[in-house]
DNA sequence: AGATATGGCATCGTATACGATTCTGCGGCA
DNA sequence: TGCCGCAGAATCGTATACGATGCCATATCT
């Protein structure tokens, strides 16, 4: 597991401050991509010296955040429009994945539970805010994949949710009517779970539902050209 | 992809040099799990200071081959079992994915190609080297995602690999009875890309033949305890 | 005028220095 | 004896300093 926080009770080390401040900036699009990283700059801005800046700032290329170049320097990584559908698809193999194996670890209660989420997400259609919406996804999904026993696939989606993250802040704000749709395939992608159904078919269920979205996402946009 | 060697021509950076020396130490076991890395050391040992190092340590730790804890320093990553486990799992999935995405879009000669580089698998069972059966496999594989069109998912098969080759040097040395029935499966999973078989289909098969390299592994183990 | 050389500026890359933190082993005390 | 606390050493974390590199504007040559 990455570990993206300082342990708690521990003052955090002034790079590790620098890589929270940045990577905030970085996600919330207050540094958008292309946006240079200069070393002095923000060194100056957070009062610490360039040495934990540049830490920060290799940190977040090694998870391509930010793209750096020999003797250049740093910048926010541009994103073609490629990148986020790669992002889209690897992840949902990999979430369906870790869904498939977690499965049938499932208890009744953690399956009540992932209801209870998803029944937060259909409530909030009324006032639908894509934002909140995003969160409560990611929520509902991490509750699925709560007993998977593979760690790195764990690591590997949370990469995803955060590439995603810096790519658009939601999905749900460029295609509104995917949200209702979401909200029923999940409900689906329960039954299947509480049925216990062959974990491949939970797997793949898992994997279409992203992939919805993503194709509701490309169509929207082919639409609008 | 992440990029590991530096540009042609361009000389490389002493922090680039400094990952690449303590990286190829690791991987090739020079540097065994737990060794404790200590700044100082290796700068002296380099010839350079600790900045360049350090900026190396932290990156091997974002790549999961060294472990750091803060005010205390890096060791070579310690690995339970369970990660040789997972990191199999792991790869099973996204090299499967890779495979399937891939199948469809390989031509005649890439297919001939990959039968090719098993028959040269299939002629080295003779002179048996666990460490070049691995490379040939590794280039079998390859030879299979080539048109993968996911770039992200190719990454994570690489880390995948690399993982592993820093956890064992080969599989196939532990059970070496596996790699006949590997090329067997080698071909049977040509021969299902060849006759344009489902995408799906073509990638469990991809996946199960790689969770089988790791069953054998486990019952080969727990039969010598 | 257009292409090429040149100088200066912005920024990176690394060395050195030093304070901060953690570990270790020894001595005092119950 | 066994535990606590306290130097001292080892090591990390960061600031500062400066050389190295690439970029851009201007000057020079054809």
């Amino acid at each position: 597991m990455t570990s993206d926080a300082p342990a708690e009770g521990m003052t955090a080390s002034k790079s590790q401050l620098a890589y929270e401040w940045l990577r905030d900036r970085i996600v919330s699009h207050r540094f958008t991509p292309g946006y240079r990283l200069v070393l002095s700059q923000l060194a100056a801005e957070l009062g610490v010296s360039t040495v934990p800046v540049r830490e920060a700032v290799r940190r977040l290329e090694a998870e391509g955040l930010v793209t750096y170049e020999k003797n250049v320097g740093a910048q926010v990584a541009l994103v073609d429009e490629g990148e986020y559908v790669t992002t889209m698809q690897t992840l949902a193999v990999v979430e369906g994945a870790a869904t498939g194996f977690s499965a049938p670890l499932l208890t009744n209660e953690d399956v009540s539970k992932a209801r209870e989420i998803n029944q937060r997400m259909r409530d909030s259609l009324e006032h639908f805010d894509p934002r909140r919406f995003t969160e409560l996804n990611e929520e509902f999904h991490k509750a699925l994949f709560l007993h998977c026993p593979n760690e790195h696939l764990i690591d590997l989606v949370h990469r995803g949710w955060s590439r995603l993250r810096m790519l658009r802040s939601s999905t749900f704000s460029f295609v509104p009517g995917r949200a209702v749709e979401s909200v029923t395939e999940h409900d689906e992608l329960v039954d299947l779970i509480e049925n216990k159904a062959d974990p491949i078919e939970i797997e793949l269920a898992a994997r279409r539902h992203r992939t919805a979205t993503l194709d509701a996402m490309l169509t929207f946009q082919h639409a609008h050209d």
